[in-house]
RNA sequence: CGGGGCAUGGCGCAGUCUGGUAGCGCACCUGCUUUGGGAGCAGGGGGUCGUGGGUUCAAAUCCCGCUGCCCCGACCA
């Protein structure tokens, strides 16, 4: 394509309200522009990103056996009735009624549909399996959307859905899937790790995340080096304790500690390691009003997902305010501590076995030293609520974890039969009996990944697509093509070669001056670039380089260029 | 939804406190010069100051309401 015809606007000033490097890079090199919050145009150099994508999830999804249909994006309500899900999904559901005054939702995913099809299409187990996949957009009236297209409210998806007998051919699809996930991953050039995941309110069916590793990812996942262990912290069991509880060797003493609030500030003024305090957080218990207590060690850190899922605690985690605090407990939240505290207390193993520790006495400015659980406060209930940390001991025993953030990109799980059942989805099994069908359900956030590249794959100066994604693969560069006939005819012979050789080429034919030329190239971050100019031209050169190594350039002779590319790219 | 902030040309901002008839940089258009890392000079176009009301001789500026957007928390691809 020819610079010059494509309607392409290019930012040098930052937009002020983009806070991460994709949703900036994206806005500054036109990839996307805002509609309303959560809403993006897709401009034309960011859809052809997003069709590169669909492309190999596509072909992925079609070599391991599933097969693409296509689902309507506006649903009826009787079917989120029929599963339940019409009172249970909440406001993240975008609800709409037509003329009739029908009622129907912009559809956040399709298990009702897939499974009202399935009902329809299955009767027998000879039809099975079968795995259903669809590209579509999707609609969740998101309470926050941020970072641009990473967390928009209407996005482009891959999901699919499988159907099964039993659960041993949803095992063999949910591998095949697992496969064809890190297949679309590795292809797309990205960086990733899969995770086990919390698979919350489905119960005990198995789950894998699919994380694309960067630090703004919105995720904490941990890993083992020295296994193939991996997991999101929310659902990492945190070591068990090593030792015992040691005995009592001190009184319980309070101790004036004005103005001291923070487990860091009250452990250098006391002179003890964070470690050896207790930190105590409040927050609502099942019925609205009540508050329970969680006790953690000072160094650790809450698992808000561990602790949701506790008996008595309300799902998901709410924290008590200030303002509740102080007027029912009495005291600042840094004042806080389990003794004499009229709240069920869940202690985390961790902090179950200290001993001679400091906690707060629930007065403003005095904490308790020489503190001792049966003596002076009795756990209800000790569990493990914390993360996992960084160098912590693996879960399966193969040595230290890593952390790292990440951005979810893909999620499997296998749902059994909860909607199946609910919808009442059977087959006839080979011995002419109604059976309920279990499911398994896959998903991929398109336009996401398109994100959460560039936040892996990126510069001072704009973006470095990996070459499965980038827009084009070429970027051709005349110098001064104005005035220099040479410059020009050699540009557009090179610009028909390319073509003809199957590959996406862009010629900035644009005439603009070459370091404005040069810092939008960079922007774009088409992966190679060859600049064609009087200064080589004389030597029948061109230069060439590659994105990823802005520093490094060569010259190629203008007859071997084609091959020179060649070697490089493989053609479309 | 709770807490904080912002709304002035396409983008980034100043002007608001202390009312006096809108300004800067980038981008855009024209001309000349320039041409290997976001050029220079000259000229030019474009703004109901988010919106509705109020105070006032006079409102971007003061007062009240509404809307939109961003940031921090719980949800998810």
């Amino acid at each position: 394509m020819r610079l010059s015809r494509l309607p392409l606007t290019t930012l040098k000033e930052t937009p002020a309200d983009a806070e991460v490097v994709s949703h900036q890079l994206m806005l500054r090199a036109g990839l996307i522009r805002m509609l309303a919050a959560g809403l993006y145009n897709w401009m034309p150099l960011g859809l052809k990103v997003v069709r590169k994508v669909e492309t190999i999830v596509r072909e992925e999804m079609d070599r391991s056996g599933a097969v693409e249909l296509l689902m309507p994006a506006v649903q009826p309500a009787e079917l989120w009735r029929e599963s339940g899900r019409w009172e249970q999904y909440g406001p993240e559901l975008l609800r709409l009624a037509d003329r009739h005054q029908r009622e129907f939702c912009f559809g956040p995913t399709h298990e009702e549909v897939i499974t009202d099809i399935a009902r329809r299409e299955l009767k027998s187990y000879r039809q099975l399996p079968v795995n259903y996949y669809q590209i579509q957009t999707k609609f969740r009236d998101e309470i926050r959307p941020r970072f641009g297209v990473m967390r928009a409210r209407e996005f482009v998806m891959k999901d699919a859905y499988s159907f099964h007998l039993d659960s041993a051919s949803l095992d063999e699809t949910y591998e095949a899937m697992r496969l064809a996930y890190c297949r679309i991953f590795d292809r797309l050039g990205l960086d990733y790790r899969y995770v086990r995941a919390d698979s919350g309110a489905i119960g005990g069916a198995l789950s894998h995340e699919f994380h694309v590793l960067a630090d703004s990812g919105e995720d904490e996942i941990v890993y083992s080096e020295q296994s193939d262990y991996a997991a999101n912290v929310e659902q990492a069991p945190a070591p068990a304790p090593q030792s015992p509880r040691p005995a009592p060797t001190q009184e319980i003493i309070e101790v004036d500690t004005p103005g001291q609030h923070t487990i860091e500030e009250v452990s250098r003024f006391l002179g003890t390691p964070p470690e050896q305090s207790v930190k105590t957080l409040i927050v609502r218990g099942e019925e609205d009003s009540s508050l329970v207590a969680l006790i953690l060690r000072g160094d650790h850190r809450l698992n808000a997902a561990k602790a949701a899922k506790l008996d008595g605690i309300r799902s998901p985690l709410y924290f008590a305010d200030e303002a509740e605090v102080r007027e029912k407990l009495g005291c600042p939240v840094g004042s806080l501590g389990p003794v004499d505290l009229d709240l069920p207390l869940y202690v985390d193993a961790s902090a179950a076995v200290l001993s001679d520790f400091v906690c707060g006495a629930n007065r403003e400015g005095v904490h308790c030293t020489g503190v001792n659980w049966g003596r002076d406060a009795n756990p209800d209930q000790v569990c493990d609520i914390r993360n996992l940390e960084d160098g912590e001991p693996s879960p399966d025993g193969s040595g230290p974890v890593r952390s790292a953030r990440g951005i979810e990109v893909g999620h499997i799980f296998q749902l059994g039969d909860k909607y199946s059942q609910a919808m009442d989805c059977t087959v006839l099994d080979p011995d002419g009996k109604q059976r309920i069908v279990t499911m398994g359900c896959y998903g991929i956030g398109i336009t996401r990944i398109v994100a959460a590249a560039i936040e892996q794959n990126h510069d001072e100066h704009g973006i470095i697509w990996p070459d499965a994604m980038a827009p084009f693969s070429v970027l051709l560069c005349p110098i001064g093509a104005d005035r220099d006939a040479a410059v020009r005819d050699v540009a557009e012979i090179l610009y028909r070669q390319c073509r003809e050789l199957g590959i996406e080429t862009l010629l900035d034919d644009r005439g603009l001056r070459p370091g404005v030329m040069f810092a939008e190239a960079d922007l774009l971050g088409i992966p190679h670039r060859v600049v064609i100019s009087p200064r080589t031209l004389e030597q029948e050169k061109l230069e060439y380089r590659h994105r990823r190594g802005r520093d490094e350039s060569e010259e190629v002779p203008i007859n071997g260029l084609a091959e020179f590319l060649g070697e490089r790219i493989t053609p479309r």
